[in-house]
DNA sequence: CCCGAACCTGAGCAAGCGCTTAGAGGCGTC
DNA sequence: GACGCCTCTAAGCGCTTGCTCAGGTTCGGG
């Protein structure tokens, strides 16, 4: 099993969240946020999912856009340290790049309900934390194109355009949390491996 | 020049949309759905930009909805024509996927703003009306599907997976209305160019 | 010159929104 | 057993929302 795997297991999504009360709203909020989009859902569908009265809300959390940003710092966070922990470990480039993928793949099929808030309302947030998001992404960028950057001055992969290769790999991974389907025909797993090996076509390496 | 590059430029983009009241209406619905999303897009904006009181709106159109509406089902009329006309035409199934990707591309990133609403509002429709743009979704993968079956048949492409590879190749260049920036470096033709040549790396066509 | 149809506006309605406030209830501490 | 602290609720405030409607303007045809 590789190190990107061995991390990818997340079993309690939230722990990081305390107390409970917090927890529960948060994850009502995800799947009202994944479901009806930020915008179309209301305070009152959180709270409700929850258990609680609307002004409960406003005891954890000091806006609506407040929640949002939570998930998405937390979902930012956790995909980023699945690519740092497929990048870092030892192998030829195509196997980190392969393991990459597979891993941020399963996470955005496993948790699409997650992943679709993390990675389509982020114009919903404001400024400032916009603006932090966008760091996070840069960084997941950078990860990408390090690998396969590495690959190609190994002579692993033939590249013409790094950077739009970059774009359009992680374009690839991050969408699958939009047509991912729990009650489709593919497990999280079987798409992983399929994506894995499209990008490594995508690559030019020699499978 | 190709088949779907002789039908890809469009002139008058909104052409089949009259009265002209009821198409500054529509253009000025696009821009505000791209840039905020349907639901948080008030008629008060969209009539605004149009240079109308509020109340102008219902004139043309019964709902907000009926908005969104008009303009997915155009979209998607326009977008399905350009990858059947890149799909009927002549040479092999590698110029063909060729061709039908860089045109759909190209549109996605010309008209992004469109493209955004089209792709990402889907959502927000009405039961019906969004039944009715699933199948010409349907209709659109089917043709993508069609090619590259094709190109497996004849020996020039080698696939294991040919739905998931569907899947995977519309995915790809349907997420670029989602990144593309009409101030970033690329242009849509290179940006087209680049996915050609990424989907015929996907499929292994012997390039 | 007037009519009727098409188009548009100003004013506003009912409903729903994000969020606030006053206060009730539970709970460990002294 | 009175205390402060934390959590939560009932009620509701001020505002915006999608949408309506009575009435005004414009204009081609008779």
């Amino acid at each position: 099993m590789s190190a990107a795997e061995e991390t990818g297991g997340e079993d309690t999504p939230w722990s990081e969240v305390t107390p409970e009360a917090a927890r529960r709203l948060l994850v009502a909020a995800v799947e009202a946020f994944a479901e009806r989009g930020y915008h179309a859902t209301t305070t009152r569908d959180i709270a409700g999912r929850a258990g609680m009265s609307p002004a409960a809300l406003y005891i954890h959390y000091k806006t609506k856009e407040e929640l949002l940003h939570r998930i998405s710092r937390i979902g930012h966070d956790r995909a980023l340290r699945l690519l740092e922990a497929a990048a870092s470990g030892d192998g030829t480039a195509a196997d980190r790049l392969a393991d990459a993928v597979r891993s941020f793949v399963r996470w955005h099929a496993e948790r699409h309900t997650t992943a679709r808030v993390v990675q389509y309302e982020l114009e919903a947030l404001g400024d400032e934390h916009r603006a932090e998001i966008v760091g996070l992404r840069r960084k997941t960028d950078a990860v990408v194109r390090g690998i396969i950057s590495e690959g190609v001055r190994a002579g692993e992969f033939e590249v013409p355009d790094v950077p739009g290769t970059t774009l359009a790999v992680l374009s690839l991974c991050i969408d699958v949390a939009r047509w991912f389907n729990a009650q489709g025909s593919r497990t999280p797993d079987e798409v992983g491996a399929l994506y894995a090996d499209l990008v490594l076509r995508m690559v030019g390496a020699q499978r």
